[in-house]
DNA sequence: GCCATGGCTAGTA
DNA sequence: CTACTAGCCATGG
């Protein structure tokens, strides 16, 4: 168990915690400024937030069904309405995302990312060699990791740019991407929009 | 194992 | 800023 620096609860870099693709997850639907948005749980965990309409929609949802009723997606709700009234939510959520290994070391340095701040992607290869006890690691790789987060927001990828300041992609489009870091009151001035990037 | 595909990067024009 | 190239390494077919 990580407790990244904004006091997530990160419980997937324990061994037993991680979930079969195939085992019963529940759902429910929450409606944000930047669309409707689906939550998915094991029932206690939160495994998944995804966007509509986003790429890898789903990716690690496998039998589900309506859970409206859990606990987890109150708490979830309540830290999402926070962060969309531009505040920092300090709520303590239990993640529980499904990744192999490598994908989930990442997404742990992710959480570490802190609010209003951005990271680079070879920032994090940095990291994450270091990590995994190793000379050096493609940022390429980290990039595939970055998107396929199944936890969008929360465990924010959106805090991850380009080595120089380009606003690369975004599995939720990039407009929402701009969205989301002017809520967080990212200074944009060295940032950019790519004419053509790998996922507008 | 081969091959293609990434939310990549650094170098060169 | 864009366009192209050569490397990069995990992942999925």
């Amino acid at each position: 168990m990580q407790r990244s620096a904004y006091g997530i609860r990160f419980k997937t870099a324990e061994k037993g915690v991680c979930l079969n693709m195939d085992s019963n997850q529940y759902t429910k639907e929450f409606n944000s400024p930047i669309g409707r948005m689906t939550m998915a749980s094991d029932g206690e965990n939160l495994t998944g937030v995804w966007m509509e309409g986003q790429k890898y929609f789903g990716a690690t949802l496998g039998n589900h069904g309506p859970g409206a009723s859990l606990p987890v997606f109150d708490l979830v709700e309540e830290w999402l309405e926070l962060y969309f009234q531009g505040e920092q939510p300090g709520l303590v959520l239990p993640l529980a995302p499904q990744g192999n290994e490598f994908r989930k070391s990442i997404w742990s340095i992710l959480c570490d990312i802190p609010y209003g701040e951005v990271i680079t992607y070879g920032e994090i290869a940095k990291l994450v060699a270091q990590k995994m006890g190793r000379a050096a690691m493609s940022a390429q790789a980290v990039g595939g990791a970055v998107g396929h987060n199944p936890i969008s927001i929360i465990i924010p990828c959106h805090r991850v740019v380009g080595s120089k300041g380009s606003l690369t992609g975004y599995a939720g489009g990039i407009e929402r991407k701009i969205k989301l870091l002017q809520l967080e009151r990212v200074n944009m001035e060295e940032l950019y929009i790519p004419a053509k990037g790998t996922a507008l």
